[in-house]
DNA sequence: AATAAAACATGACAGATATCATATTTAAAA
DNA sequence: TTTTAAATATGATATCTGTCATGTTTTATT
């Protein structure tokens, strides 16, 4: 099994501050897990007992909705931490995590970490950080939810998926969700998803390589109103 | 001017973690404030040099979306801290901050706090917590603003401002808050929000003394859909 | 390869909400 | 008080979006 003090991924969440030899100490308690497209990480309701370090791979955070729906409040990718929240406030997990492609994740018990999180002040101080960004991007969907159409939503959805998550090669976007996943993101019915990408096909604004997505008129999804 | 040592109101957020000789140097460079309804504490893109410590009063922060409305993401109250995550981000601000009546706030200047904050582990854990409760909440805003109706988000928003702010004698809600502002909550037009609270009244589900509003059948409200 | 099951697509229609127009009431200012 | 402005109210209408139905394509399974 690797070693964390070794990790390149830490260096992209705030595992990065901790010390050596807290790292070392992480390490000797951490476990390697692989999770399969489509599996349940943890579900809503569930208490953490720990977070998840993403090595690989890409999940949505989701709240099932009373109306039946399952409304993905963020995605969490490669390099960041899963579970930060439910270490802090002993709550029960207030999202369901679900790998939307093969994940490679790392384990790291609660008991361990919470005390760096005591003790440490630069490691505490870099997850406030995070946390801080976290409450900025809600904020700013909370608006976005509130004031725009769902063909601007998705618009957006889309520029913010393809700025974030990098594109593949061929200029596609490297995360492939289902219509049903937009619908979800975007709080829409899934066949209104359908619709609009497919008008957004027909404008030329995007096009289609397989199941994959490549915005070809980022500005003009920008002027969407 | 009074000394935060023996202040009350810190009881109420992350300031009663620090220890009293931080208060006492605190304290000595504090500034009061007197915050007149409807004043504006800090706009939206400005930067912040410290947090408030809302001692009387409330104030909303909103966010001006493209079209013009203006989004009203959360309510701060009496005890509160205002502006935290400026504290920690080091961007400037995402929010404007307005006085809903008349604020009696304690400025607290970023340079004197900010060492604490880095030192303190106690007092950064809270912030912590304060931060990770503020997140839970802004992503059940988020389902709520995705999968409801406007009916259902004017009866949740009158329950929630209910519950957590309290009441006059008389039992009306002690927040009184224009149709505008409603409507800015729930994100909607104000003609919808008028028209959603007035048909509440003919079903007997509030009912309003004055400018104020009271809830006659919360059951009620919580069965709408 | 054949079959079943998802995922995607599209039309028709109903319901919710925004917009525009216009009163009416209430509060503020002269 | 009188005047003016702001907040509240309500109707008419257009637009957006959800729902239901149905069909097609793609993917998975036997």
């Amino acid at each position: 099994m690797g070693k964390c003090e070794q990790c390149i991924i830490k260096q992209f969440n705030s595992l990065k501050s901790l010390t050596k030899d807290e790292l070392i100490r992480i390490s000797g308690c951490k476990t390697s897990k692989t999770i399969k497209k489509g599996e349940v990480i943890f579900e809503e309701g569930e208490t953490l007992h720990g977070v998840y370090c993403v090595k690989d791979g890409i999940c949505k955070l989701s709240k099932l909705s009373e109306n039946g729906k399952d409304q993905i409040v963020k995605m969490v990718v490669k390099g960041q931490l899963l579970g930060q929240r439910s270490l802090i406030s002993d709550e029960s997990s207030n999202l369901q995590a679900t790998a939307l492609n093969d994940m490679e994740v790392c384990f790291i018990p609660k008991s361990e970490i919470i005390s760096d999180l005591q003790k440490n002040p630069k490691f505490s101080f870099d997850v406030l950080k995070d946390m801080a960004h976290d409450l900025k991007e809600a904020d700013d969907v909370i608006v976005n939810m509130a004031q725009k159409s769902v063909r601007q939503r998705l618009a957006e959805t889309l520029i913010y998926i393809h700025d974030s998550f990098g594109v593949n090669p061929d200029g596609t976007m490297s995360i492939l969700l289902s219509r049903e996943d937009y619908a979800n993101i975007v709080g829409t019915a899934t066949e209104s998803a359908i619709r609009v990408l497919s008008q957004f096909k027909k404008d030329g604004l995007i096009s289609t390589i397989g199941k994959y997505i490549k915005l070809e008129d980022i500005n003009g999804l920008k002027r969407i109103e």
